[in-house]
DNA sequence: GTTTTCACG
DNA sequence: ACGTACGTGAAAACT
């Protein structure tokens, strides 16, 4: 199996991260009292890197105890360091048995510290063209940064990384790698028992770097007296001791090693050899993590591999900020086209496409840019041949950078099955909840790059000079997003999910699914003549002619002319409400109040949906929604032009709607939903064992409910008691308090608190479930599913209650809503591949956050129905079953049970 | 463009 | 004193 990142060389500071993970981890034992916290530590940070990055080719590098240095005459300048205990170093050896078990090397050289053999072995990488990645907690390995080799820090525990490349390093410290090195030696660094210049700290070492560049300058500058005089009596006479100390934090990069950079290429892991390893040490939570992958390997794990983007390593400077402008070459023939092409280089191709209005014969084509970050190829006007041309280019890189690929596979026809990055997808990731994921933003978040709005479609050349300009900059963003993606665990998520999601979402979208106008039309005049009655009705009850479509207009009427109460009714900015709520609480008030909500009622469905609708039917008499993947903060789809996750269920008339949606010709719709995947997310997450116990009996979770709290058998629950359970398990889901419980159950509050209170004396571990996530949002600012999704919440600190309040209710939902968008997600991944293996007359068309649906051949709805739900309910193994419902119909609204 | 209401999970 | 349930998108009225 080819490794998905052969090229990249991932090199491991042993004894750091060693040393960070016996700080982050509490000294945990095995039964036979042997400590083992470190090697815990290491196994998690070494899976997060392999995750994150899938190297070919790694090593860890160790300093040798108890040798002297021969290269450095201070030896003992590490003296200050600290003594840890005995029980650290004993697990030095464990972990370098268990890198055995991967098949990584150890690497250590007499006389040389980890750093040097790190330094070495990247200098001998990047010579044989791998990309280099160091992992560290230490610091120094800055110095070793270079286009092609970044660092990665561990900066909080071991799952938190922060990647460094040239500008990160910039960013951080206002001096280039190299300059590092002249910093440490000026300042000094007491942790390693280094005195650097007296008097000079951080800020002068900064400054006077920043103005003379090394410190040769600086010594140079204060001979010539350009040094003001207060820093320049500081470093005379320093100079032979500045120099020494240079030489001593300078990292070696051509120690003479005895290892052969092909002993690093990694092979498949021995995974029973190394759940071995982790039983020995009694790694509980890392073996379950394999053990669940075994059974049930998660889609398009490495296992199954090949497909993954590279690595998030940005091969070139940042496209916006490094060097001269490029200039972008238009190609206006297809020879021009051609050899342009031929010029371009690199692995990695980005590409922009945009629409170009149809000119005077009506030929519709495109504009298309392609880039490799350095340089960049325009295509105004793209007709089917250089189309066809660009294509083949891309075909050929290793890996395509795009913005909204879906949108590009729509405009080009061009299929990318193979895992490619799309900037804004990763933006989604890294920033779920806002919603400027178009390219001037990112540009602006990742290279400080400034781009004017780029148009809908391309009309003219400055347009077109536009969009290269922009596609030049997506590969630097890609290597900054996806080290970002790297750092936040997000990696597998999105090469495993999202980006594979892709061309799934794309064909649904091209299927469309059929609309069946006739008996919409039907309705429609049914709908109107009701309308018209209730109307008139109103009009005659009120005394008074107005607009019952206007809250304003009903508000008066209703408050002002009619008298009614309003005690009790919730005000808007402009006045009373006049929500469904509000006048639930008039019911018995007025006459009027029936009529109006009948009205509300029908005219929703008229306006939204009976006359929207048709509208939206293309030539194909199907209607094509849009999936929008980087919209919901929690990771769920959502659906618009038109919405086909908000058509009508819950009423006889709503589903009249349902009903015209309908399969084709010969073929039949196949529902597949996910029953209470959302509890159960609830129970798995929050390890609650009695809703784990209520799931695996397979009992009616919510009469199971109502038999704890009020302490009946299940058998004499009543209807009631039922409804009021299942209303706190899914308000619970959100964050509800007693309060609104009390709302939407009719409770009394003395009732509700009371039912509360025995609730969460059942659910300790829901309660503490709530408690573990407002408390990480607060200390953390985010919060995560088990699968890496993440949401930040930037206003838990903003200090007004109200914002905190709702921050802490979404961080309660947010990794359960968000798990459930995930699980989906793969379930939708795994359906499609297996359709189109199948060779059955079938395809996906819609999602509908729990459910999917797919148009099958009458002849085979059975038998896909039945393999759909097979791997629906197997697409991940959590600690209660995953149940899958599903019914097959002629249309959405009248469907039969399917198995 | 914003507000209100209401359709869905 | 009170706008206390999460996440969406669309239509219509109103500013």
């Amino acid at each position: 199996m080819a490794s998905p990142n052969a090229k990249t060389l991932v090199l491991l500071d042993g004894n750091a991260l060693l040393h960070r993970a016996w700080h982050a981890i509490p000294p945990l034992t095995t039964v036979s009292g042997q400590v083992v916290n470190a090697a815990y530590g290491f196994s998690m940070m070494l899976e997060k890197i392999l995750e994150a990055y899938r190297p070919g080719a790694m090593a860890v590098a160790w300093d040798l105890r108890g040798k002297t240095f021969r290269h450095k005459e201070y030896a003992a300048y590490k003296a200050t360091r600290e003594k840890q205990p005995q029980e650290l170093y004993d697990q030095i050896p464990l972990v370098q048995d268990m890198l055995k078990d991967f098949g990584i090397p150890s690497v250590s050289l007499a006389g040389y510290e980890a750093d040097d053999v790190i330094g070495t072995l990247a200098a001998r990488g990047e010579a044989k063209g791998y990309r280099v990645l160091i992992v560290t907690g230490d610091m120094d390995a800055l110095q070793l940064v270079d286009e092609r080799t970044h660092v990665v820090a561990f900066v909080k525990g071991v799952s938190e990384t922060k990647t460094y490349d040239p500008s990160a390093v910039r960013g951080r410290f206002g001096l280039s790698p190299a300059q590092l090195i002249d910093f440490k030696a000026l300042r000094g660094d007491p942790s390693d028992n280094l005195p650097g210049v007296p008097g000079v700290g951080e800020k002068t070492a900064t400054k006077l770097l920043q103005a003379y560049g090394t410190a040769d300058g600086i010594f140079d500058a204060v001979r010539r007296g350009a040094v003001p005089e207060k820093f320049a009596k500081k470093f005379a006479g320093r100079e032979k001791t500045a120099e020494e100390m240079r030489h001593l934090v300078t990292i070696v990069r051509d120690a003479p090693l005895p290892f052969d950079l092909k002993d690093a290429a990694l092979k498949p892991f021995d995974w029973n050899r190394i759940l071995d390893r982790y039983r020995a040490l009694e790694f509980r939570s890392l073996i379950r993590k394999h053990a669940a992958a075994v059974e049930a390997p998660p889609l398009g794990t490495s296992a199954q591999g090949g497909a993954s983007a590279p690595p998030p390593v940005s091969r070139r400077g940042p496209g916006g900020t490094a060097g001269a402008p490029r200039k972008a070459v238009l190609a206006e023939s297809l020879a021009s086209l051609q050899s342009a092409l031929h010029a371009l280089g690199g692995e990695t191709i980005a590409v922009l496409a945009l629409p170009r209005p149809a000119d005077l014969f009506g030929a519709a084509h495109i504009a298309v840019a392609v880039s490799d970050g350095a340089r960049t190829v325009v295509v105004p006007d793209a007709d089917a041949p250089r189309l066809e041309e660009l294509s083949k280019k891309l075909r050929a890189a290793a890996r395509v950078v795009a913005h909204d690929l879906k949108a590009l596979m729509h405009a080009t026809r061009w299929r990318f099955e193979r895992v490619t990055f799309d900037l804004m997808i990763a933006s989604y990731l890294l920033h779920a909840g806002t919603r400027a994921h178009d390219v001037p933003s990112i540009a602006a978040e990742y290279l400080k790059a400034k781009l004017p709005e780029i148009p809908s479609a391309v009309s003219g050349e400055k347009d077109a000079r536009l969009l290269g300009t922009a596609a030049a900059l997506f590969p630097a963003l890609a290597g900054k997003m996806g080290a970002a993606l790297a750092d936040q665990g997000m990696t597998r998520i999105f090469e495993e999910i999202e980006m594979p999601l892709v061309p799934v979402l794309h064909d649904m979208e091209a299927a469309g699914i059929e609309l069946d106008t006739g008996a919409l039309a039907a309705f429609s005049k049914k709908l109107a003549k009701r309308l018209e009655a209730l109307t008139k009705d109103v009009a005659k009850t009120a005394g008074v002619d107005f607009n019952l479509n206007s809250p304003s207009q009903l508000a008066d009427v209703l408050f002002s002319k009619l008298g009614l109460p309003t005690k009790g009714i919730k005000r808007t900015a402009t006045g009373f409400s006049t929500a469904a709520s509000e006048l639930d609480k008039l019911e018995d008030a007025h006459p009027i109040i029936p009529l109006l909500r009948e009205y509300r009622e029908l005219s929703k469905l008229q306006s939204t949906y009976v006359e929207a609708l048709p509208k939206l039917v293309a030539k194909d008499g199907r209607v094509h929604t849009t999936f929008n993947q980087a919209v919901a903060s929690t990771g769920r789809l959502s659906s618009s032009d038109p919405n086909l996750q908000n058509i009508p269920i819950r009423t006889e008339l709503g589903n009249e709607i349902r009903k015209a949606f309908v399969a084709g010709r010969g073929k039949k719709l196949v529902a597949a939903d996910f029953s209470q995947i959302e509890l159960r997310l609830m129970a798995d997450i929050a390890r609650d064992e009695p809703f784990i116990r209520a799931f695996n009996d397979g009992a009616d979770v919510h009469t199971r409910t109502a038999a704890e709290v009020w302490g009946v058998a299940e058998k004499d629950v009543t209807s009631e008691q039922r409804r009021r359970a299942k209303a706190i398990n899914f308000g619970l889901l959100y964050g509800m308090g007693p309060r609104s419980l009390a709302r939407s159950t009719g409770m009394s509050m003395e009732e509700a608190q009371a039912f509360v209170a025995k609730y969460f004396e059942i659910h300790r571990a829901v309660r503490a479930y709530m408690d573990a996530m407002k408390a990480q949002a607060q200390a953390l600012g985010y919060v995560e599913t088990p699968f890496g999704r993440r949401r930040s919440f930037p206003e838990i600190h903003s200090g007004v209650p109200q914002l905190v309040a709702a921050a802490e209710r979404m961080a309660i939902n947010m990794p359960i809503q968000g798990a459930e968008a995930d699980i989906v997600k793969m379930a939708m991944i795994a359906v499609d591949g297996w359709l189109k293996k199948s060779g059955w007359p079938a395809r996906l068309l819609l999602q509908v956050h729990d459910e999917l649906v797919i148009e099958a051949g009458a002849d085979c709805a059975a038998a896909v129905a039945k393999g759909v739900k097979e791997i629906m309910e197997s697409v991940v193994k959590i600690s209660v079953p995953l149940v899958v419902d599903v019914e097959i119909g002629k249309n959405w609204g009248t469907m039969q049970s399917g198995a």
